[in-house]
Order: structure tokens, then C-alpha cells, then sequence
DNA sequence: TCTTTTTACTTGCATAATACAAGTAAAAAG
DNA sequence: CTTTTTACTTGTATTATGCAAGTAAAAAGA
């Protein structure tokens, strides 16, 4: 089963369950901007513990946002990749970038995610 | 100091470290929905823990996305309300209902937040 | 070829956040 | 008065997160 722990049957409530924690959408921001790669994602200045990442990325693979690529060149270093469902987040992160540089002083966006 | 702790200066993180959690936005869900008082909280279906609940509203009327009315006719009954700094999380929020409702079967609205 | 570096993790442990149950104080209702 | 309701707080168990370190495999360099 996808999602075992589902607190009411309202959207928000279920969507936050997937997407609604510390470093989620973090990564998928990333994954957005094109990165792909464990390091990268660990390389980010916000810091992620790498078995919070490593633990952030099975959850999005197992609820089918992300898919894992084994198939490259280069064995063993495995790529990251939204699935068409993970990228319909991307409005929700537009919407909270936007948030954060109208109502946060210091915000800056490095990349454009659009 | 409002804003202690800041992962850096990326508008998604800095919204996050406000909002990034399983109940904040559970709750702005329910200011935005009408809902001002404790109890209104804490019976929505989720079933928030009252001092997770308690602990919430702190930090939103602290960040300034929520403010405390004390000066109702009803004394020791506080009113919560959505400042306009909360209330611009709209967006946010409806982005995160949209995005529920399209992508995990079994959600439904009860309530037009619009 | 052998050594070093890089990548992608895992493991162990301390600390912080959350969940659950209960209790409390003040106001309102009966 | 007594009971109920509301808005919390407190204590404790469980879970999540943070931090440092370690590991295995591949790639790079001498």
C-alpha cells in the first residue's frame, strides 16, 4: 500500500501527509531545478542529514513522485527523477516560493524553478 | 527576534521553517475556513493533540500569521483570527487542496475555502 | 596495479518533536 | 451550588530529526 496513514479524507490533510514535512518539498525543489544526484541534493545550503535524504527519497519513490534510475552509464549512482505526478507539485511550490519572497525579508531565489 | 532559525535564504525553506509541518496548515486550513476558537481545532477530523495544538497557535500569532483577540464579550474564550499576512497563504493552501484532490483518490472537500 | 577520492548510502546515538492520557482553572449553564 | 464546557498545561512514551562516523562500490589518479 502507497499511503497507510491517512488522518481524514480532506486533500490538504492528505497531501500534507505525503509532502508535509521539514525536507520534503526541499527536495523536490531540487529535483525541480534539475538536480538529480544524492550529492547534489546533499550539497544544498540548507544541509540535509544524509539518512534523512536517503530516507526522504524512498518515501518519494514509494508514493510514486520520484522514480529511481539504476539504468545509467555510470552503475551505482543511481538518478532521481520526478514522475509526471511529481511535477504537478509544481504549483505548490510556485505558490510557497512566491509566499516567501513577498513576506520574508533576506529570501533570494537562486534558480528559476519555471 | 521572530524568525530564530533560518536554514538559509531560499524563500521555500524560510516559508518552510513557518509552515513546514504536519499541522500548521491544518490549522490555517480551518482559520480560513471560518473557524476561531480552540475547541473548533481541535474537534476538526485530524484530531490534533491539544498542547500540538496550543503550540501551533503560539508560533502563528508569534510570526504574526495569526492574531489573539482577547476583548470578546466572552472573556477567556480567545478568538483567532487570520492576519493579512495569513490570509495571503491562501494561494498556498489552494494549491495543496488542487493538488490532493487531482492526485489522491478518497480526498474530498467539505468546505469552499473561496 | 595500487592507492586515493568520490558517491551513495547505513548505523549508532543524542536531542527534539509529536502523540496520548490526564489534570487544572475559569467561565458558563443548569 | 453543581455540572459542563472551554482552553489550556503537564507528564510520559514514542517517533522523528540531527550529527558524527563508518562502509562498500565505483571512478580517478599515480
Amino acid at each position: 500500500m502507497s499511503h497507510p496513514k491517512k488522518r481524514s479524507v480532506c486533500p490538504v490533510a492528505c497531501t500534507l501527509d505525503l509532502i508535509g514535512d521539514r525536507w520534503t518539498l526541499i527536495v523536490i525543489r531540487d529535483l525541480l531545478a534539475g538536480k538529480s544526484h544524492f550529492k547534489e541534493f546533499a550539497d544544498s545550503p540548507e544541509g540535509i542529514a544524509t539518512n534523512i535524504l536517503a530516507a526522504r527519497l524512498n518515501r518519494l519513490v514509494e508514493s510514486n513522485l520520484v522514480e529511481r534510475r539504476l539504468d545509467t552509464t555510470k552503475a551505482s549512482h543511481p538518478e532521481y527523477r520526478l514522475t509526471r505526478k511529481g511535477r504537478s507539485l509544481k504549483p505548490v511550490l510556485s505558490s510557497i516560493a512566491n509566499w516567501g519572497m513577498k513576506n520574508i525579508k533576506g529570501t533570494a531565489m537562486k534558480v528559476k524553478v519555471d
